[in-house]
Order: structure tokens, then sequence, then C-alpha cells
DNA sequence: ATAATAATAGTCAACATTAGTCAAAAAGTT
DNA sequence: AACTTTTTGACTAATGTTGACTATTATTAT
């Protein structure tokens, strides 16, 4: 009951294939068409819910026969791609880009519901609430790495 | 019965629908337009009768598609007990005492290990890291509290 | 080989479309 | 009168859409 504009819709369509084959290529004029869109909102539907956050890895190449490949990757049983994930989240992270990771995680069975939504509560925007945003976000960092790191040993 | 005002009127239509479908996503502007008020009025009804001690969460985006999302939720058996935890906390608690609530948790089954385990991760010193004290148990007093508020109902 | 041209995808900023915040004014209560 | 709750609207923030311009790669012409 929830998308009521295209970068939702388009959303759905890619997740669904992607349900099925882990990995899928597409022409950015094509899909752009399928939708009646501008190819641009192909890029900003990639760029808001397929990073690496959301446990995607996007490439593409320019030029005939260009393509953009979308390939599902599994979080922490990747040692290079958890890497990279606490590369990206640094000093600071915001609330919206939290969010997708412990998503991720729960979709990659990592952490229960419960787990995730209790992780979620503990670095919720209003949580964490700082008159200075920038301490927020460095709190946040740190919260999320410090779970990403109790994930990694396990009990 | 309640007042004759209009956030009782936009609290009882809503609360209507909410008996029977425990969810409603609605968008601000078409309630406002429904009954002839400003949208913000809105934002008041939920943010004092849509409150999660009344028993319901809210969601909601902006942008284009933009929606407020109402959920009812069932409030566990011990959410009292909750209350109670969350009021004795108050404004700051230090590391041990709240080692002690989380322990406490997990002896009474509300809370797995693995649970015990990341919240503590969340709250601990060294995550928090706060070079005043008083800040950093504030801090820490909001995320137990967010984390208990999460626990009173499920899912 | 090299240069020109075609065929792709990427970037960025302006504009559009929602919801949130806050404090003053108005209305209601004690 | 003093206090609380509700109403209002100006301003802010977040998210989505569009198109002009740029960058890269492949193909074709010289």
């Amino acid at each position: 009951m929830q998308g009521q504009n295209i970068s939702d819709i388009i959303e759905e369509y890619l997740k669904r294939i992607l349900a099925d084959t882990h990995q899928i290529e597409i022409k950015r004029s094509e899909i752009a068409q399928l939708f009646n869109c501008v190819p641009s909102q192909i890029n900003y539907v990639i760029n808001t819910r397929f990073t690496i956050q959301n446990g995607y890895i996007v490439r593409s190449k320019r030029g005939g026969g260009g393509y953009i490949r979308i390939a599902k990757v599994n979080l922490v049983s990747d040692a290079d791609v958890l890497d990279e994930l606490i590369a990206v989240i640094g000093d600071d992270i915001n609330s919206a880009q939290a969010f997708q990771i412990i998503q991720s995680l729960f979709e990659d069975g990592v952490l229960t519901r419960k787990e995730a939504n209790l992780v979620l509560a503990a670095m919720d925007q209003r949580t964490l609430a700082f008159e200075d945003k920038r301490i927020e976000n460095t709190v946040r960092a740190r919260i999320l790495i410090s779970i990403l790191n109790r994930l990694k040993y396990d009990d």
C-alpha cells in the first residue's frame, strides 16, 4: 500500500527480479522507457536504493553495448564487503543510512527482526537528537561499528 | 464522549479506521483538507494522541508519494513494568547501572543473550566515549529508554 | 593507426512535492 | 487572571523528477 512514486515502483521491479537471480544487467534507457521517465531517474533509484548499505554492488559500462549491472551481496559472510561497509560508515553516518545497513543485516539473516529493531531504537534520530547534528552522526557511527564488531566475533 | 474540537474529531476518525485495519496510511494534506484545517494540525493530533504510550507507532516519508503511516501495536504484558524502569532511569544513567538493568531483563527472559549483548555493545563506555561523563550518561539514558520503549511491543 | 562519430551511462542543479518544526494567537479551563 | 490546550501559518527539511551538459566506450571512416 505504499509507493506512489516512480522510484519506488522501479525499485520494486528490480528487486523482484533480484529475488530470483542474485544479479541483473539492464540497459538504462530501456528501463527508463519502460517506466516512462528520464534515464537519469534510474541513477537516482540506484543511488538511493541499491547502495552497498543496502547490500548491493553496482557496476556499469558506457558506450555501445553499455549496461548497468546490479548484484546482491551478503554483507557479513563476505569479508571484503564488510570492510567496504565499515569504510563507508567512517566517522559518521546518518539515520537513513544506518537503517539501510541494519535492514540489510536482517535480510541476510544476521539479525533477527527483534534484534534489528532494538539496534534501530538505539540509533534512532530521536534517540540521539543532539544540538549538533555532527555529534549525532558521530555517535551513531560508533554504535554501529561496535555492533558490527560484536557480530563479527559472535557469541 | 470527547469534546468537539477538531483534534478530537480527527483522532476519532483515525482510530475508528484503526479499529478495523491495524494500520493506515494517510496523506497529510488530504486529511487536512477533509477536516478543513491546516496540515500541521495533523502533526499535532499525532503527537498528542498517537504516541507509543497510547499503543501507536508512526512513520512517515516526505517528498513525492509521501505519507504518514500509523500502526496500532500490541503492548506486551509487562509494558507497565518497563514504564516504571523508564521512570527510574530519568535523564542519565551510568554504565554499571545500565548493565544491571540489561542483565535483569536477560534473567527475566525479556532479552536473549545475543540481544542483551548487542544492547550492551551500543551503550558501552568505549562505544559512547564522551569527554564529558555527564553527557555520556545522558546519551546512555536516551538509548536505554528508547530500547525499553521498543520492548513494550512486538514487531 | 588515428580521427571522427555514435551510443551509451553519469553528474548536477533547478524545480516539484511532500511532511516537520516552532512559536504566536486563539480558545478553553480552573 | 492564570494556565493549558488547540489552532494557525511561515519557515524548514526531506525526497522525488527532470533535463541540459559531461564522460566513457564502441564503431566507422580515413
